[in-house]
DNA sequence: TAGCCGTGGCA
DNA sequence: TTGCCAAGGCT
């Protein structure tokens, strides 16, 4: 056991050396932490400690941390909270590597929240596209306008002002006090469900769930450096207690979890879901002079306010697309699966004529500058198939 | 309150 | 190929 003591010592004077490579880094993090747990073994061999779960999971993300664009060391002074709300809202029900081109593209282009309310609307949206969940772009436009119009280009730091603006919902608000202000808030997003739910083997379903996971959240919840525990719920939620195959072997919670040992991959219980239902519509090519016709979808329902191919894809969902649309040549067809319906759209090749019956304020855009106009994915998929035949 | 709202990676 | 899922919010 001393040996093994003075080696984990020894060890730890190498604490400094940061591989060049990610993945080298990733194994020196899990080698440094192992030692560390090892040395920590050695010192308290005889000695039962009741350690918080807060405490032991901070001290595993004191030396796992995800190095993030958006984030401050662990422990470290808090980070701008433009930056922390800005990836707060990029990472709604989207994942981390989705987001970093866009978190990059954006604090680049608007470093400040007085400079992104200061944008063109039509900017934005363009920038957003391909991110998804489109009314998340109206409503960052929104909220930096009412940041610098109502509270002086300041974000508030606390839970109940932030929750005030546009696009900042429970988790959201919770999440930048915590981390962008050092407060002490409860953050509840799908990790944190995944994570607690698993750590009480709580068996109630998702949703109904939610009320007990929020409280039992409270009970771990760490007076000081809520923030970087919360941080550490999301990396731990990520990279140990996943969805499929949570890795409990290596995981800092492990002697405290109730489902560890009875099939963790189970929890958190679900409603059963229903099938999507499928849905079709008819896009239009529209040509001319080297030129196609775009339009812009109404601000609010799907896709909305983005630019798009003049089509029967309608707005909402109970309304019924005209499927069979039989005006222009038919062109092919494209499938894309939203989150809530499955979309057959039939691309057809129209005429000025025919587009004005669709929408009257269109504009034409150059086919040769069309992955500029901001199109999303489905319309996006119309483009590459027509840009194929042109090529052709 | 439950339905609506994208996208891409993964098994 | 298909379904599942990811740092949710709005209505």
């Amino acid at each position: 056991m001393q040996r093994v003591r003075c080696r984990a010592q020894s060890l730890k004077r190498y604490a400094h050396v940061r591989p060049a490579h990610a993945l080298e880094q990733r194994i020196w993090r899990e080698l440094a932490f192992h030692v560390s747990a090892l040395a920590h073994l050695c010192h308290k061999r005889s000695v039962s400690v009741d350690i918080p779960i807060s405490a032991k999971l901070l001290r595993w993300y004191d030396a796992h941390a995800r190095d993030l664009p958006w984030r401050s060391p662990p422990g470290s002074s808090p980070p701008d909270p433009y930056r922390v709300w800005l990836s707060e809202i990029m990472l709604q029900q989207t994942t981390v590597g989705a987001v970093k081109p866009y978190f990059a593209k954006f604090t680049a282009r608007w470093p400040t929240v007085d400079r992104l309310a200061a944008a063109d609307d039509a900017d934005v949206m363009a920038a957003w596209a391909g991110l998804g969940y489109y009314a998340r772009a109206r409503n960052l436009l929104a909220c930096a306008r009412a940041i610098v119009a109502g509270h002086g280009g300041v974000f508030p730091a606390n839970e109940g002002d932030l929750r005030t603006l546009p696009g900042v919902g429970t988790y959201t608000a919770a999440a930048i006090a915590a981390i962008a202000f050092h407060q002490r808030a409860v953050v509840v997003d799908g990790n944190v469900e995944r994570v607690v739910s698993r750590l009480f083997a709580v068996e109630t379903a998702l949703p109904s769930s939610k009320p007990e996971l929020w409280r039992l959240t409270d009970t771990v919840t760490p007076e000081t450096r809520a923030g970087d525990f919360a941080q550490a719920m999301m990396d731990l939620g990520s990279t140990i207690c996943t969805p499929r195959h949570p890795s409990c072997l290596i995981c800092p919670l492990q002697t405290d979890c109730l489902a560890t040992r009875n099939d963790p991959a189970s929890y958190p219980r679900r409603a059963a879901k229903v099938a999507k239902p499928e849905r079709s519509a008819t896009a239009f090519w529209i040509e001319r002079d080297g030129q196609v016709l775009l339009i812009r979808r109404p601000q609010s329902g799907l896709l909305g306010g983005m630019r798009a191919f003049p089509s029967t894809l309608e707005t909402k969902a109970a309304s019924v697309d005209q499927a069979s649309f039989h005006q222009g040549e038919p062109a092919g067809e494209i499938v894309h699966v939203f989150t809530h319906f499955r979309l057959t759209l039939s691309i057809r090749i129209g005429t000025p004529e025919t587009g004005c019956n669709i929408s009257t304020d269109g504009e034409w855009w150059p086919i040769d500058l069309l992955e500029e106009a901001g199109l999303p994915s489905v319309f996006a998929k119309v483009a590459t198939v027509m840009m194929e035949k042109v090529t052709i």
